[in-house]
DNA sequence: ATGATAGATGACCGTACGGTCAAGAAAATC
DNA sequence: GATTTTCTTGACCGTACGGTCATCTATCAT
């Protein structure tokens, strides 16, 4: 069984850095099988179709998130405010550290994964939408906790949380439209300006 | 010549759609001529490469937007603050229409292609930013016209712009994993939130 | 020891890809 | 009217695509 995991692990992990730095339609499967050292007959034991790899590069790369920096930037621990500006931080000088290994800045790949097939394939589509919901959870936790400590004024959480990873995501794109992690470190920081108010009753 | 311009509008016609609704590595060639009805050589008369397609391709819709609804929004006899939100508002009724007509949200084409190929093809990518780029000052002269008239307190102008580029940018994209140009009605008018302060001398 | 299951192999399927080319038709130039 | 240029045609190139399949080899429980 250990093997068996091991093959399919390794197909993920050549999967999982070719459509970070290209994209979904220009990797091939059997590239990806050359550099996992597995038969593309080996591959679809394990995968169904290309899409079903899709799928499992998501869950990959959101458990990386989650488990990884993200974690850390939600920290209960932390003043609720400062989770939003270590977060920034972190996508800062994690696409500043790809570009220096890769060459590149590669961006989200939620957010490349969603412009290129979101209107292709509706079940892509939901499950990259599940993870901005779930990232949009993180933001909107960490306003309402803000004011109830009275750090800011009230607002419409769920709102400016989404607004907030709009604003993250869209950074990036320009971020990686320039080829330059430092635009994060410029432009990042203003997330914190963005407010919607709370509809009158 | 007037037959030969036409065949070539045709084709970059047929390209529109497709770049716009799919994705670039996704629409073939032939695909486009059938749709053109014209033959794949007489394409190649055109256009040396799928790339030089896809350049004016992304001219074309660069001049849609700059002579459409852009014009109108940051026309000069708007309050500059007003601009804005006329760009918002017409961004959410051609995403909404787009919808209604296509079914899909489709997102903006030069976010898309940006994603999609800077990684992979440098000449694209300087395309596309510089038609960001030129974005970018529409919005900084609005805001600094803004602040000559006192609208709005002084801010560094070219990093707001940008941001605001970026937001808008990224709402698009947070709506179209949801499929759903509502978000940009309910996100949009937050723009003007958005500010970043001058550097201290 | 045996039979079932999980995994690996590599040839193979039809189709589509971006791009080329020689030849012919149509238009513009002289 | 002849020549040159522009445009069109349709067959063709090699390659790569996603996916299938029969066969073989481990691994496992009984």
């Amino acid at each position: 069984m250990n093997i068996a995991t091991d093959t399919r692990s390794r197909i993920i992990a050549a999967a999982k850095t070719r459509f970070h730095s290209r994209s979904y339609a220009n990797v091939g499967i059997q590239e990806i099988c050359d550099n996992a050292g597995v038969q593309k007959g080996s591959f679809y034991h394990f995968f169904p179709s290309k899409r079903d790899l899709a799928m499992a590069v998501i869950d990959e790369f959101a458990d990386d998130w989650a488990n990884g920096f993200v974690a850390e930037a939600f920290d209960p621990a932390l003043p609720p405010m400062e989770r939003i500006d270590y977060l920034i931080d972190a996508a800062y000088f994690w696409q500043k550290s790809i570009k220096e290994v890769h060459g590149r800045m590669l961006g989200c790949i939620f957010g490349n994964l969603t412009l290129e097939v979101s209107t292709q394939d509706d079940i892509l589509r939901a499950k990259l939408l599940a993870i901005f919901t779930q990232a949009k959870f993180r933001f909107k936790d960490a306003l309402e906790q803000a004011v109830a400590e009275g750090t800011i004024a009230p607002l419409d959480s769920e709102l400016t949380a989404e607004a907030m990873l709009a604003y993250l995501e869209g950074v990036i794109l320009l971020a990686k439209s320039q080829n330059d992690p430092e635009l994060l470190y410029r432009l990042g920081p203003a997330i914190k300006t963005l407010r919607i108010e709370l509809k009158r009753a």
